[in-house]
DNA sequence: ACGCGACTTTACCAGCGGGTATACTGCCGA
DNA sequence: TCGGCAGTATACCCGCTGGTAAAGTCGCGT
């Protein structure tokens, strides 16, 4: 007897989003602590405990320790790539709507996603998740280096060599990573006002 | 029959340097190696069979991996310590000498040892010596944070945030160890130049 | 010739960490 | 009431890695 057409499997509606939540929780606690603590120093056993679980429990939602930090990547890429894309989208001068990317993607750098994109290295992935990894910050870079053309031949950005330009600005962006604190001085808000300021007299013609 | 009082121990003048030169051939191997692959995911034998030879050998040298790890950094602290001092001690504006600062301190980015602190997080130390590098590299801030400082004071340099701005500035510079590559386009002279040229205008009045 | 000490190696250990086999529990539909 | 299934736990395996013990080896001064 087969289920009903337009919907096989999803008998209960509902189940399936209690699974997500838990799988969303299992991501969050890990960015947390590979944050703190390092990607190849946290054990599965440590994220597990912290969620007050065993290890089995967590392998029975993720397939390995890899696809965790995907995971984990992939979530901090996707919201960088959609504030860095809106941003670019907009309409106004390339500076403009460069001043509005550095802001999504301050903020994106003080959120436990974020950070751990910025933290995550290279060689930690499997060469699998690695070359994905790769791809989607390419795309970024992309969008940033694009916005940073644009602006060049509107005249609203000056860069002697944009392509460098464009490193030194994510790098700044990036670095936020490393230094912020939630209980530090400053707002997730008022680090990235600054860091618009900052970078916008660095790039502004 | 007691050694002659002027150097006990040093019987032969050159093995010492023997010893020297063996030992930073194990930081530089080392080194690159955390830099390619990570620290944790460098294995001792792996820097021993790079050097070809194996690991007690290493251990002969070192008492341990994080040892080598805090040689490594404090090589690279060193050199990026000695510009950034010199450029602070010489004449001109704030302005002037952070252009200096910016120039060597960049330029440290691009070598082995430089790479290695940028890319090395504090929790892949022992506590002992993450103590120690945190101090040393507290001591590098505080040198670009008195140049702003003094920048502002004499007028060529404008901040309105002078701590997120030296935040800004060496994250721009530090994340020069995550995509430079010695095969790359520019030459490492060339990207320190173009370092000083975009950070410049971020800062000045 | 010889012994001493710096250096190097072979062989090994102990612990840890990713991942799994297996069994238990409780909920749902029939 | 019962079968099945999602989810959780206990106990375990095995490869890898930091680090070491002990046995050479080589070159030098005497």
């Amino acid at each position: 007897m087969p289920a009903p057409a337009d919907s096989p499997w999803s008998d209960r509606p509902d189940a399936d989003a209690e699974r997500q939540a838990k799988r969303m929780a299992v991501l969050r606690m890990a960015a947390r602590q590979f944050n703190e603590n390092g990607f190849r120093a946290t054990s599965m056993a440590d994220v597990a405990s912290a969620l007050q679980v065993t290890k089995p429990t967590i392998y029975h939602y993720f397939a390995s320790k890899d696809e965790i930090l995907f995971e984990c990547v992939r979530m901090g890429l996707a919201q960088i790539r959609e504030g860095t894309a809106r941003a670019a989208a907009r309409g106004g001068t390339g500076l403009d709507r460069m001043q509005d990317l550095i802001h999504a993607y301050a903020l994106a750098m003080t959120e436990d996603f974020g950070i751990c994109v910025s933290r995550t290295g290279d060689a930690e992935l499997s060469p699998a998740s690695r070359a994905k990894f790769r791809a989607l910050k390419r795309e970024i870079d992309a969008i940033l280096r694009g916005l940073i053309d644009e602006g060049i031949a509107d005249g609203s950005i000056r860069a002697q060599d944009p392509q460098l330009a464009a490193f030194l600005v994510s790098g700044a962006i990036n670095w936020i990573a490393h230094w912020y604190r939630p209980d530090g001085p400053k707002s997730r808000d008022e680090i990235a006002e600054g860091t618009v300021e900052t970078l916008t007299r660095a790039l502004s013609a």
